[in-house]
DNA sequence: AGTCGGACATACTCACGGTACGTACTTTCA
DNA sequence: TGAAAGTACGTACCGTGAGTATGTCCGACT
């Protein structure tokens, strides 16, 4: 049976194909259940084509990865933009991310199998430049205008611990029984916590960092 | 009472065997990278002493899992009955936790491995019974310790957001280059947090959950 | 003393990730 | 323009490893 030769001139749109279908296949059945031999077949091509543009399963799904994160990523920044004042950018950018952890797809590729397929430290290499970037920016922008003292490494470990507790806030909400009503509750506690510290800041909070402070 | 059948005792001694191999190759090669060839050739068995023993790969996994988080929540537990302020308490048990998630076979079980696995569901199951009933506990002590209204409901939301603060704090202790320096960030940073709600509670805070209340 | 069942051992199957190699089509260049 | 080089796959195959089917030994109960 003699492919069609049209799929063969455009390379770009049989990788994409892969990708689309590796896409679903690891949101429905996650990595381990997935398997390269349907991905292929989905995509109407042989492992020949996936061994071309991929350097293995683990290559393939980490392309996935980036997509869905970046893909979340955009999301939740243009539902951020409107805000003016760093607090209802938080609350809002908060609001999109509950929203989008909702998914099953974040939260099967991102959430579930991202730590354990890539390893924490090409995860953590993958976060650094989306979703965790956005946490780090709203982080900063939300700390220096509340502290009057800021140090750089704090912003760092503050915005890995917030980011920490939103990602917890979403799991809860997503696998509630009414995530409604759970991001209420969510929304509401995270709001106590934020509270508490722009208390502290209209008291004259100062961030500095404990290491290098003498 | 005659004394207890040999039999048993023998084939309690395989499975403990099975399970400190399995937990060692876990710990050290991950989920995917171990393979239950060598976890038997390790405990001097072959495939029919553990497939008597445990279902599956996921199984035994799940077993040695169980144990990691047992053995660690043990540790912050102890940790923790010193204090008798609910606010110490829950300092030192993150000091505790602290320790625990620097240790790569907690790391990589339960952190990293875990999820991917067990699943979410699972996964939740599991940590329901360790170490998040711990955090419930701290944060419950702490909450009813400061609001003069807490909803039971609104202790579950506020234990899991703090206990997905705490890890990601314990997974940017465990990944910093001087794991010390940034134990003090770390500190500080949950200090600031705590400080916070501890400012709230004696202005009077009250905890309702937002879904009940009218 | 038989025999029944638990506790393994042995040998096998099969799915799946990965590889080696071949091939048609395209592009490059003398 | 025609041959050489390279791209973009297809085909056939291998090794590994999880899981299974079946046999067997031996302590325990009657």
């Amino acid at each position: 049976m003699p492919p069609a030769p049209l799929r063969r001139r455009y390379s770009a749109a049989t990788k994409r194909a892969l990708l689309d279908v590796a896409a679903a296949q690891f949101a429905e059945h996650g990595y381990a259940g997935t398997s390269l031999d349907v991905v292929v077949a989905g995509a109407q091509v042989t492992k020949g084509a996936l061994y071309h543009h991929f350097a293995g399963k683990q290559a393939l799904f980490e392309d996935v990865f980036a997509r869905v994160e970046e893909d979340a990523a955009a999301r939740i920044r243009a539902a951020m933009t409107s805000a003016g004042d760093p607090w209802d950018q938080a609350r809002s950018a908060l609001r999109a991310f509950l929203d989008v952890v909702r998914e099953p797809a974040y939260r099967r590729v991102v959430l579930q199998d991202g730590p354990a397929v890539l390893g924490h430290e090409r995860f953590r290499e993958q976060e650094e430049r989306t979703s965790r970037a956005l946490v780090h920016e709203v982080t900063e922008r939300v700390l220096v205008a509340s502290a009057e003292v800021v140090d750089p490494a704090m912003v760092d470990t503050f915005s890995r611990i917030l980011y920490g507790a939103v990602s917890a806030a979403g799991e809860q909400v997503a696998s509630a029984a009414d995530p409604t009503a759970e991001t209420l509750r969510v929304e509401c506690a995270l709001g106590v916590v934020l509270d508490g510290l722009r208390q502290q800041a209209t008291a004259g909070l100062r961030l500095t960092d404990p290491v290098a402070a003498p």
